[in-house]
DNA sequence: TTTAACCATATTGTCGACAATATGGTTAAA
DNA sequence: TTTAACCATATTGTCGACAATATGGTTAAA
């Protein structure tokens, strides 16, 4: 999709995405101590390279860094989802209302499409919300690639895109919100074709804000648990 | 000031901060080719920490890279400054309506004497414009520590602090924005110190959209020249 | 028993050498 | 003269070895 696996790049490229991909699936659990010798090993390659890789990781933020004492894959706790869906707000509410008037009429078409495609796959296999999930990440990203807007693209889709979907395997199970989730796009894209931008960026928030809620209280019934 | 030249980490982190105060300043041109054995001499360290280095600046934009022809000073055209100042715009202000209830009255104090400083100084010294605009800087900064937001700090600190430096240094020159600049910052703190945080955002939108409008200017008069 | 000093081991940090790729100019053919 | 193929050189990519630092357990003193 939008995340190549084997890059035709550097083993450095190679390696953050391997080990983005480890780490957003949960392969490698959070906290979890990266040891260089022994990825460097799993992945067929020198310890140089993957250097590169967890410095290119800690500037996404999938992992946090300690001089002489090695990475570590980020954790997840209620104040960094909390920070993340907050600047999240901002930054897609603004995507949407500038995209009102920056994206094409073709554009837009797609967009109804993806959505089309999203209830129908509801419909067939309301089990299968994992494939749904990484539709809406798509949602998302073609709207922010509607703004125009390179520093935005780049902030949502390489850097936060990744906590998110790491955020949503962690909390992938419950699908609650499927369905109001879809109707709340479709509102979106509607306002869109209108070229209603502040309506669009407030539906945006509230659908942004609704997400906080339902993850928020799932992380409360996992603190019970625990 | 906020940057520290000769950090106590690694030879990486060295290397990132003289990097990254080299292309702040412009001793390194926009889109200059970086060579990693001449800069490794320069600095006096291998090329290991040095590429590390390089990735861990693609990260925070100050160099863009392609595989296998190296590394080059990120480029501030027009157009990238535009998509700067409009996620700038939506992030501070953003920072500013939660600082309004979540900053303590003492770090409003703290913001007052800061403004207090920077009218002494333009009074004083009206031609010293450098320092009064990295003064800016931490104005800026002491509200996203306000917002309480790591990854709001984070991302105003660390990435696009950097770049906003950069632009500043290149139009360090002309100074015609302090004075209506310096209103703006207390009519911001009054806000926050009224806990308005409605108002705080929209006075923070403006005076950053006049921030732009004076830069904007300024590159269309320099294309002129060119 | 508790604490601190110490030491062996594991891990990260750094370097220099070599391989792989890009660059820029030269030669030869059209 | 123009274009393409080629080659020498410069530069980036990668590795393995060694140095510097952290870690975790053991010993000895209080």
């Amino acid at each position: 999709m939008l995340i190549k696996t084997s890059e035709q790049g550097t083993l450095a490229d190679v390696a953050t995405h391997r080990l983005a991909h480890s780490i957003v699936t949960g392969e490698l659990e959070q906290g979890q101590k990266l040891n260089e010798a022994e990825l460097a090993e799993r992945f067929g390659m020198g310890r140089g390279p993957l250097r590169e890789a967890l410095r290119h990781l800690e500037g996404m933020r999938l992992v946090t860094r300690v001089p002489n004492a090695g990475a570590r894959v980020v954790v997840l706790d209620r104040k960094t989802l909390s920070d993340l869906y907050a600047v999240r707000e901002a930054l897609e509410g603004m995507a949407c209302r500038i995209a009102a008037t920056q994206m094409s009429d073709d554009e837009i078409t797609q967009l109804r499409k993806l959505l089309d495609q999203h209830e129908a796959q509801i419909k067939k296999q309301g089990g299968k919300v994992y494939a749904q999930k990484e539709g809406d990440l798509d949602f998302h990203f073609l709207i922010a690639r509607g703004s125009r807007n390179q520093m935005l693209m780049h902030m949502l889709g390489s850097e936060q895109y990744q906590l998110l979907r790491m955020c949503r395997y962690r909390t992938s199970r419950n699908a609650e919100r499927t369905g109001p989730a879809l109707q709340q796009h479709r509102q979106i894209v509607e306002a869109l074709a209108q070229r209603d931008g502040e309506l669009a960026e407030m539906l945006m928030r509230r659908h942004i804000q609704g997400a906080w809620r339902s993850i928020s209280e799932m992380i409360d019934r996992e603190e019970q648990i625990e």
